[in-house]
DNA sequence: ATTGTTGCAAAAATTTTGCATTATC
DNA sequence: GATAATGCAAAATTTTTGCAACAAT
């Protein structure tokens, strides 16, 4: 039977959770260290490996060779503009085609990655 | 004033655009290990971040830790299968509903990334 | 007590880089 | 001959893992 909790463990997901920023497990670390010295980077591996199992968090994106990980793990795509490097959450409502000729075709959709990449409203209504 | 050519780099580039397996640069390697046997794969790696820099290659997805990429520059999506590790193109012919919310709403998308992942046809079939 | 979790450091694995040598122009 | 490209191996990065110590039930 497991036991399923630490302090630790519970630090590292309150830590993922309360973010926005897509991180990852460095990131993490980096964070938690001030509050617990004695942690090590492999515990927070080890938790974000397990949180990915059970659903907990998703992989958003692999930004220069570092994983990057998300709590919110609704159905949601991602526009990054290219000026002023905000990363807006777009929430859709509706299937894409492709998704939908997928499901037709027999495959079975985990997860989806969807980055947009541009300039954002504010970035291009500025004078430029 | 660069030369910009080299028979290593004609061999890289070609098997990269020869192929649709999305390969990784170990792949690539490989290919050309027998025909070049005293090709390095930093040379590999070194090509590969060149032609990212000129647009000839793109980068299509992290998959299990190795980045991988595809000559065709087209738009179009992917559907990386998590069993077999298979990366399929998806050529899309209608717009998302997101693309067209963005744009309603003065957002310029001047690249985007979308990466399926889940299991593929074969490996739903199979008994497992 | 038993089983799960962690720290630590070593090991894997992928990618990058420094420098002498080789290829291209 | 000048400049760019490469081979090789070492280094840098990120991630995983083995094992003894520790925490939770």
């Amino acid at each position: 039977m497991g036991h399923n909790y630490s302090s630790k463990r519970e630090a590292i997901f309150k830590t993922i959770a309360s973010t926005k920023s897509h991180p990852s497990a460095a990131w993490v670390y980096e964070q938690l260290k001030e509050e617990i010295p004695n942690l090590s980077l492999g515990t927070v591996y080890r938790n974000i490996a397990l949180f990915k199992e059970q659903g907990r968090i998703i992989t958003v994106a692999n930004v220069d060779g570092e994983e990057r990980i998300d709590a919110d793990t609704s159905d949601h795509a991602h526009f990054v503009c290219e000026k002023c490097h905000r990363v807006f959450d777009l929430h859709s409502s509706e299937q894409s085609p492709l998704e939908k000729e997928l499901s037709r075709n027999g495959f079975i959709i985990n997860r989806k990655n969807v980055v947009f990449h541009g300039e954002c409203r504010d970035c291009c209504e500025s004078i430029n």
